[in-house]
DNA sequence: ATATTATTGCAAATGATTTGCAATAAGTGA
DNA sequence: TCACTTATTGCAAATCATTTGCAATAATAT
């Protein structure tokens, strides 16, 4: 355990939101002014291969990865479309949603993600405001 | 419409598989020796926007995007780990999903996204048939 | 403290996708 | 049908996200 990955840990454990390799890097940057993009990935993987991260690619909008502290436990996704925010949320019928398609197509599913996306209720509110004027 | 975007539309029907920009480029080129990889994507981007092709990228492995013919509804997609095939499908119960949270959060849901990932049917048959000799 | 091993910073490589531009092909009106 | 305006192509080079090789540096074990 060097210092950057701790920082660069922490950080990601302090972050709500999800950040890409570059946003994260942006904010570690502040404390160690040295510290390269390069760092930021390696750690990344690293972490993910230890499991305590977890990468992945949402479907609008923007190409690169976003990571996030790995739960326990498999868990859904609500992406803002305006202002890129992710909500974590937990479906209960995702359990049903495989066992059907497992008998229906005799396939062995392994892993299942539900993504909603959609605009947060602040940034329709906002929205809204700026209609308003 | 030139006959390079009628073919690589053509050929998106008759594929299957969601294929990426290369592998369809690798199918048309056979058809059109002189065509570009730059104009097959430029041709799905347009075919994207028309409202005929939908691009995803799946979170398994490859990062390239994957088109497929747009079909009229919202439908759900299952990801083979070993061949990449992908399965469409219906879940039924999107609705109530896409409802609960919203009810939950006050976010106002567009779209929604079930994918699964696993074994399809053969590729379980051929890694056990591996196993066996 | 020194030797061994792992990690960093940097630059350059890679892979996917996009873009500028001149050459070519489509579509249009006389 | 022919000249003309506009759109599309092929190609090369650019861009963007991510990875990798390598020499310098920091951690860890002896």
């Amino acid at each position: 355990m060097t210092a950057q990955r701790r920082l660069i840990l922490e950080t990601l454990e302090n972050t709500s939101s999800h950040p890409t390799a570059e946003q994260l890097f942006e904010v570690v940057r502040k404390f160690d002014t040295k510290i390269h993009l390069s760092t930021v990935y390696r750690t990344l993987r690293w972490l993910e291969q230890e499991g305590l991260v977890s990468a992945r690619r949402f479907d609008e909008g923007q190409r690169q990865e976003r990571f996030d502290p790995a739960l326990p436990s498999e868990h859904d996704h609500f992406v803002c479309k305006s202002c890129q925010r992710v909500i974590e949320f937990n479906d209960s019928q995702k359990q049903a949603i495989r066992d059907q398609f497992e008998i229906e197509t005799g396939a062995a599913v392994e892993t299942i993600s539900i993504e909603l996306y959609g605009l947060c209720a602040d940034c329709q509110r906002e929205n809204l405001d700026l209609k308003v004027y």
